[in-house]
DNA sequence: AGCCCTATATACCAATCGGTATGAATATCC
DNA sequence: GGATATTCATACCGATTGGTATATAGGGCT
């Protein structure tokens, strides 16, 4: 046993492909078609591998989504926990909405989101994706009522208005962003869809 | 040729079914599962007809889902052109935000909006589905854009706000509620939802 | 009654769906 | 250098997809 064994763990055959890549190749199918749209032989044709290798890797396709989803939340969705850090609600706000303009206007990665295109569409075969999604996205939004109750006793909050739906409108907000994104508008618009919704957002 | 020779303009075997009644149903279909994941099997069966017949009667699967749209646009939407008849932008807005909750609470129709699944979803298949909600969707959207040009035109606007502006931020928070109804939202969520855009909604 | 035309029902089509069995290839362990 | 273990590529599986060919049933017209 040299010093070197340890980098190859298994005893068989090594994969020739990059776990990671082929995730990540993954991820942007299922982004730009949806899980039901995206069949088994686009899939592998972007992974760059077969589909025994593909099943043997990450089981089936129900389960390559869920691990495509959690490498989206945890790299595209990153900016939703980092804003939770900015000072007011209005700043958090503002970070989640520039964030997810952000995205909408990436050159290099597909439009749409992927949480709102899995919500949407509903194959019974997909009921149990979408129900995941819409999980996921309950304790996302959670997290930011916490956030934005905190704001509230701090006293930001102007009369009238209860955390859990002005969380709720924003939602509303990045998902009418995110699918108009996903249909076609131009950077401009969904740029000009931000500045007005920071223009409204209310103020104490 | 007796007086009642009319009623059947036709010459050969009449149709056993309400060309209404079965695109009602098929609308239904549609509505629940976006254009993909409808299946002839499930569309037939909800309709009650043979594919067959229904290939005879619509066409094919893409025709028979734009017949449904018009069908939907008619009898579901028609709360979008009566909102132009408010008397002022923000009411404008309340009939359409109002007329958008009442679709979604609705306890008889699917939830969610046709058009925003069908616009999410997106399998190189329904491509030209998408494309015809989107434009659809934009012919509503200059409509609605227009309206509020008369609006500020009479002096209602805010300074610095564009009428396509606050159009386009109008429709996000439609499509969010829409998403949000589709994917399990309650009816009180969803009211706090509207009500919540309505007190946010700019004052001169 | 018989002709004509259309709708119906059944059975079928090639293509694609997600998922696998199988055998060859390639690595480590002893 | 086997023996073992894992991945690879090909070819295949039954089920389902949208769409039809065919034959029968049922109406109006003369």
């Amino acid at each position: 046993m040299n010093i070197l064994s340890k980098v190859s763990v298994c005893k068989g055959r090594p994969r020739a492909f990059d776990l990671d890549e082929a995730l990540a190749a993954a991820l942007r199918v299922f982004w730009r078609n949806g899980y039901e749209a995206a069949s088994m032989a686009e899939l592998t044709a972007a992974m760059g591998i077969t589909k025994p290798s593909l099943y043997a890797a990450f089981g089936n396709k129900e389960a390559l989504f869920h691990k495509a989803l959690d490498l989206y939340e945890r790299e595209k969705l990153a900016y939703m926990t980092s804003a939770l850090e900015a000072p007011t609600a209005r700043a958090v706000a503002e970070r989640l909405l520039r964030g997810a303009l952000q995205m909408q206007t990436s050159t290099c990665d597909p439009k749409g989101c992927l949480g709102v295109i899995s919500a949407a569409a509903c194959g019974a075969e997909a009921e149990p994706i979408k129900a995941e999604v819409v999980k996921r996205r309950a304790s996302s939004e959670a997290a930011i009522v916490k956030r934005f109750e905190e704001a509230k006793a701090a006293g930001e909050f102007p009369d009238g208005l209860e955390p859990a739906a002005l969380v709720r409108y924003l939602f509303a907000l990045m998902q009418g962003l995110a699918l108009q994104g996903g249909s076609g508008a131009t950077c401009a618009e969904l740029c000009q869809l931000v500045e007005t919704s920071l223009q409204v957002w209310p103020t104490k």
